[in-house]
DNA sequence: CATGAATGAGCCTTCATTCAT
DNA sequence: CATGAATGAAGGCTCATTCAT
């Protein structure tokens, strides 16, 4: 086999799989929007292939099974969300700047997103219940973790201060916020989204110390 | 229609509605280890039926359907879930003794009843997605509330301190920590309840300030 | 638990594992028609379902899969043939009268019974690639053995001879020479039949031996 | 058109057309372990393709469907098959050393190709269903029955005595033989290969006659 | 009251087949 | 010729719910 062919094959394979994970990403992307709306318990996938322009056979094409399919949608979404706050934080030159600045972008998001939110708290969730789905989860709260620790890290810094907590806990107690914040919200509780900032930058503020 | 028979009826209406109770809390009580086991949306009303000494037809008869049961179940447990604290906070002396105390009471729930308490996270997340389970929910976390602030607010007392944070943040935090260590504990990380007692001094201490 | 309460229940108990038993029979009973028309691969629940006055979720009620139904719908037809031939056994009073009596009989359920006959090698052929036929089939084959068995002894104490094979050769040859048959019947070759019952002469004569 | 032109296109076509039947055999041939492994039934068209080097689009370029290629490849394996004990028939000097040869080779091809063999039983019972298998299995049984004859008879012959029963008669015992020898040993029952010697020996013993 | 037989909608999944590239 | 993306019918199975006993 010359190395031409050889050359080209290995393109043409990388095109295809690079089709693949494009068409995944669309169907993932697709029923996100239906999985948020009626969690993944209650969503069948010939509901989420009536929501798109799919047929439902397409969705077992590209994914494994119902659970791929979520992991991967939320996975997609999350994707997005461990970002959120980097520029904040590459932004912030104030202590308190970084503080409001995330806080707000908390309730922001809280408010934008809540639905896609629940969702991800649908799947660790699910992971509490079922091996297969943790391996995913718990990827995705270091991530998770990761993003909140370059906040309050650099906070701390900005502070003058040094962080009381390890990221974990301080991921672990944000965490704990935001979910009763969502719960409030989803309940039609106006103040869950107007509370939220205040909260958070109580929490920051109770987790660092003058150094 | 005499007095006294309208008493008898009363009496045996009330003795009825008693029974009805009672039969609805044995019937929960049967359904709670299944339910812990499974979970919401996996566990059925025929499996609970099967793992109790009781006909799946019965359980229709004293719910007025699945979520009605799992309300139930989850209510019931929690009953002795939100005074479990309580006997701490009386008996403590001295701040570092209650402190201490909580914690590990924590660690020991976790890891002797992490499949209920999971059953709980997943009656708070069926919540996210349906109305109505918001009810139960709210109050049963309204409850647990309470019982967190009871040992946060008699530590800071015994500190010679206050908290820092509202009630509910103290709540939040404190579940989100052990939200993450039931993640943990349920994925075989022995570290989770290890850990556990210094994670939740280290936020107590967090929140609170000398006065 | 006073006896007679004992009594009662297991009375009961009793009772119900027949009317379950009775139903089994008879939805095995009317789903055996449709498999033998179909063979176990093509046939569905829902055909079956559909072929009989019942739902698709009462066969699921009685029966743990569709392997289930089969073996359990061949094993009930089994349970009938391998007395079949008893009768002449015990009116035999002569080899040859045996001799030709067994060929004759076999030949006339192989006209009759044509499509359900099919249907058990279906079974046993399915035991070749899926472990969980294995135990039935080797069961029903043991009894069919012992069927075979009882006849070719007796006809050979009948002549007088003794039988040149083992019990198990004795059948899988005979089986060997019916599958064949009902091949060429169901083929549609009419010779099929005609031939069978010299066919079976000729190797009963073959496997015994003057003493 | 030249003469010249036309013999050209000819000669293309021909090729063509073994090219094309070439295909079809290379197919045949990757198909027959899927199916072997799996049976007809619960082998699927894209199985057999993952496990081959070509994808399943091809095979239904180069089949009809999936009974023509089960057929396909059934005959092919039996075209070798067919002829098994011919060199053994035509080295045979006495008959002691053909009937011994021609038992222990039954017993070795059983142990070594019994799951190509369990193909082939499941081809005829599939045939027992379905009309469009009928022809092939009746045409790859007539040559399978020549085969046993030529052995059969020569055996007799080398014998000084005579064949007791019709050349199908001997093919349908030495068959039900041998499936019955087949269930046992893929029922990891080792005694089906031990036995299976003496017990083709003996049939072979009791089907003839001193002239 | 309690039982469990029966129903049938609905779920996930498989698969032969079609067809644009 | 060959590929594999896409389709949609069909299948086995689960389960909440109803209801006669």
């Amino acid at each position: 086999m010359s190395e031409a062919v050889e050359t080209r094959r290995a393109r043409i394979a990388r095109r295809q799989v690079d089709k693949f994970g494009e068409r995944r990403a669309e169907l993932a992307a697709a029923a996100l929007h239906t999985l948020a709306e009626l969690g993944f318990a209650r969503t069948s996938l010939r509901e989420i292939a009536q929501n798109s322009e799919f047929s439902h056979g397409v969705l077992h094409y590209y994914f494994s099974d119902k659970a791929d399919l979520l992991t991967e949608a939320v996975r997609q979404f999350e994707e997005i969300c461990v970002t959120r706050y980097d520029e904040l934080v590459a932004a912030a030159t104030s202590a308190d700047g970084l503080r409001t600045g995330f806080a707000d972008a908390m309730a922001a998001t809280l408010a934008a997103d809540a639905r896609v939110h629940r969702l991800w708290y649908d799947l660790r969730n699910q992971s509490l219940f079922d091996d297969s789905f943790r391996k995913d989860v718990l990827e995705l709260d270091e991530r998770r973790t990761d993003m909140i620790w370059r906040v309050v890290d650099r906070y701390a810094e900005l502070a003058g201060a040094t962080v009381t907590v390890a990221p974990r806990i301080a991921y672990a107690m944000l965490d704990g916020i935001f979910e009763q914040a969502l719960l409030r919200h989803l309940c039609d509780d106006d103040n869950a989204v107007r509370d939220l900032p205040a909260v958070v930058a109580n929490v920051l503020t109770a987790i660092i110390a003058k150094a």
